[in-house]
DNA sequence: CGCAGCTTTTACACTTTCTTAACGCCCTGG
DNA sequence: CCAGGGCGTTAAGAAAGTGTAAAAGCTGCG
C-alpha cells in the first residue's frame, strides 16, 4: 500500500484529496502548513507528496527545496491557474508534475500513477541514450559497451543531460541538480565540465549541443 | 449560456448590442452609468463585460479599475476613434481588447469569442496558440511540431504575445515583461525583434499584427 | 608531508545575440 | 502637394555568452 502526504492549507481541499486518495487505496496523512509538512514527510516517509504552492508561512517552493535536500519522493504540485512563472520554478526545483485547480479526480489519479511509475523506472538504475549507458547504482558509464571513466561531477552532469536527452536543459536546471545544496557559484565552471565531457564522449558518440543563452542539449548520435 | 453586461450611456448603442448578443445566445443585462455598472457586475456575475469609455459620471477607466479590484472577468472596451492614449490606458489597466465605434457585428463577436476563451495549460508548463507551442520549462518553441530556434529575447517576446494570443499587448507591457529589471531603453529595438520573429514564424503560422500607436497582437493562423 | 585526482578559478579568443542608428515606406492631416 | 509620426527593414558596432587551456585550490591517502 502506498502512502500519500497532502500539504495544503485549505481544509476543504485536504478533505477532497483524502477522499479521492483513500478510495484508491492510499494511506493518507496531512499537513496544513509547510514546516509541519516537512516534519510529516520525514516521519512518515510517504511514497508521494501533494503540495499546494499557495501556502501561508513557508512558501511552497521553499518547502519543495528543503524536501529535495534529503528526499527524492515524487511531488505533485497543486496550483491555481495562470501562475506559469511559479510553475516553471517548481518544476525546475524538482517537482514531478502539477495539476491546476480546479481539477478532476480522474486527471489527478492519472498523474499520480504516471509520476510514481516514472520514479520507479528511474530507479531501475540505468539511463540509456543511444550508445550511452549510465548505471546509476554503481556510478558507471559506458559508451558502445566500452567503459567510460567519469569524475563524480561529470557523471552527475551527464546524468542530468541524459535524463532529458534530446531536449534543452536550462543552465539553471543543470546547476540546481548537479550542485544541489551548495553555496559556491559554479556558473563559470560549468563550461569547463562540459568541455571535459565532450572530450570523453569523443566524436562518434552523443553530442552536447549548446543553445546560446539558454542551456545545453544532449543529441543522441 | 454566457451572461454579458453592457455598460454604455447611449440608449441606441445598448439596444444594438443587446440584439447582437442575444442573437448569439447571450443573456444580457445593461447599465447606463458607471456606478450602476459596477453594482450590476457584482450582482449578476457576468461572463464578459462590454464597457464604453465615454461614460458620464464615473469615468470608463475608473470603472475598469474598480472592477479589477475584485473581478477578472474579460472586459471588451468600446471606444470612438482617435483616443489612442485612453485605449492604451485601458489595456494597461486590465482591459482585454477593444473595438472602435462604429464596428461590425462580426468583428465584435469575433473579439468576444477570443477574450472569453480560457486557456487550460494542464499538460506541462507550456503555452499553446494555434500551431505554435512554447515550452517554458525547456525554453523550446515549435511550430506545427517543427522545432523553432529562438534567441532568449525572441522567446520572451513571443511568450508575452502568445500568453495574450488574439488580444492586444501594448508596447509598454511588452517592454516591461521582456526587459524586466533592466535599465536600458529598448523601445527602438522592439521593432527589430518583432521583425526577426515574423521572419522565423514564416507566412503559414501565426501572424504578429501591429496596432498603430498601441502595440501588437498575435493572430492565430 | 607530498602526491594524485578532482574541482574551481582565471584568462583570452571566438561566436552568437542585442542594441543602435539610419533609411524608406505608408498613412494622416494640413 | 508636403510634413511628420509610426513602422518595417537592414547593417554594423557593442555586449553577452561560449570553448579551450592552463594554473591554482582542495581533499584524501599512502
Amino acid at each position: 500500500m502506498s502512502k500519500a502526504l497532502i500539504i495544503d492549507d485549505e481544509h476543504q481541499m485536504r478533505r477532497l484529496l483524502r477522499m479521492v486518495l483513500e478510495s484508491r487505496g492510499y494511506e493518507v496523512c496531512e499537513a496544513a502548513e509547510g514546516q509541519l509538512g516537512l516534519q510529516e514527510a520525514a516521519f512518515h516517509r510517504p511514497d508521494v507528496v501533494l503540495l499546494d504552492l499557495g501556502l501561508p508561512g513557508l512558501n511552497g517552493i521553499e518547502v519543495l527545496k528543503r524536501l529535495r535536500e534529503w528526499s527524492d519522493v515524487p511531488v505533485l504540485i497543486l496550483s491555481v491557474r495562470d501562475q506559469e512563472t511559479i510553475k516553471v520554478e517548481a518544476l525546475e526545483n524538482g517537482a514531478d508534475d502539477y495539476v491546476t485547480k480546479p481539477f478532476g479526480t480522474a486527471e489527478l489519479l492519472a498523474r499520480l500513477t504516471v509520476i510514481q511509475r516514472r520514479r520507479f523506472t528511474r530507479q531501475s538504475a540505468e539511463i540509456v541514450a543511444g550508445a550511452l549507458k549510465l548505471d546509476l547504482l554503481h556510478h558507471e558509464a559506458s559508451l558502445d559497451d566500452a567503459p567510460l571513466k567519469l569524475t563524480p561531477t561529470e557523471f552527475a552532469l551527464l546524468k542530468v543531460l541524459a535524463e532529458h536527452a534530446g531536449r534543452i536543459v536550462t543552465q539553471n536546471q543543470i546547476i540546481k541538480q548537479v550542485w544541489a545544496g551548495q553555496t559556491s557559484d559554479p556558473s563559470e565552471g560549468l563550461r569547463v565540465h562540459i568541455n571535459h565531457l565532450r572530450k570523453k564522449l569523443g566524436t562518434t558518440g552523443p553530442r552536447i549541443v549548446n543553445e546560446p543563452g539558454i542551456g545545453y542539449r544532449l543529441e543522441e548520435a
